[in-house]
DNA sequence: GTGTACATGTAATCCGTTACATGATTCC
DNA sequence: GGAATCATGTAACGGATTACATGTACAC
């Protein structure tokens, strides 16, 4: 069955994580996309991607087996050669969408006018501490791609490298933010 | 008319914008979130402003009036008095949720592995011209901002400064990438 | 008189989430 | 025995977009 609706981004991205390894399970999938995808494009809901999973296996972009695992089986999904394909051709011949950006502090800023400076303070802090926290995630994942001898990584490193220093931007933003509520 | 189910943060921003000005028409609403959410949140379409407007009038949060305009009428909101106080309860007592970020050029540069160094070189150069287009764009805002003797925009000038450092580091970040990706 | 901006909506559709539901496996 | 993790889905819903539809006012 190949029917060629166009396909969203995220199902390219699931894809995407298929073609790094021989198979997957949906729910492997799921943390793959939560030490990847997270960091710079909103990791799918585990609904999602089996959906998604089911949506490309209908247009036969991926194939799927049963495999035993201990007492029972476990479904697992591989990119197929069209699947590969697909995936490519969308790479190379689509252009990238500008970045969604919905950034629910600046827009609590936008409105400072409402609240008092102090809650704003507040939530300036506690977005710098959620940014600390994702670079430290980031972080970890980063150094766990150190290691790789055939280069599979490379861009995922470049990718990381990247978030890290969008993070730390972030991080910069908040401090001069910081420093201008002080006196307001 | 005052149910009280939760609303979206693009409802409070459609109330936070008519918090700036007396009243204000759909299309009007429109051109403001072009000049302002438009940089820091996905500024939402037409129809969606109607409906929201629409539900905004029905749980009371915005009163409606038509008013003269040439020959026709055209129909202005206004925020209400328990609009003003429920936008203040959100922006005071509800935590901004984490920003929302889906960074299609990353995801492109995730999966470089499958597509010629060239490509990828193209569609980062695509992007640093559209961050430096918004920048751009904000910088023009941010300009407008500046005559303010009542300190309406104190705020919004804040944000807007935050928004061109935002955009910068983006370009940097860029600027990096693609010197990353010459010697690949 | 024609195109652009102003102005207002409806309908279909999609992307994605949350909640619900279920059950096996593993570790303590 | 119980908790956490692995594993797989369905259903309801909501947020948001695109496409469709319509019409006025104004500038060139």
């Amino acid at each position: 069955v190949v029917s060629s609706q166009p396909l969203s981004p995220t199902a390219y991205a699931v894809l995407g994580l298929l073609s790094f390894e021989p198979e997957l399970t949906g729910y492997e999938l799921r943390r793959r996309a939560d030490s990847t995808l997270r960091f710079f494009y909103a990791a799918p809901a585990m609904s999602q991607i089996y959906s998604e999973l089911e949506r490309l296996l209908a247009t036969g972009l991926v194939s799927a087996r049963e495999v035993p695992a201990g007492q029972r089986t476990v479904r697992t999904y591989r990119i197929s050669r069209t699947g590969s394909a697909a995936l490519r051709r969308w790479l190379e011949e689509t252009d990238p969408e500008p970045p969604v950006l919905k950034h629910h502090l600046a827009l609590r800023l936008f409105l400072g006018h409402l609240v008092p400076p102090e809650r704003l303070r507040e939530q300036v802090a506690a977005h710098r501490e959620w940014c600390a926290r994702m670079q430290a995630d980031l972080a970890a994942v980063r150094a766990g791609l150190e290691d790789d001898p055939d280069g599979t990584w490379r861009y995922a490193r470049i990718v990381a490298d990247w978030g890290l220093a969008y993070y730390q931007a972030e991080l910069d933003g908040m401090a001069r933010l910081t420093s201008e509520l002080e006196h307001m």
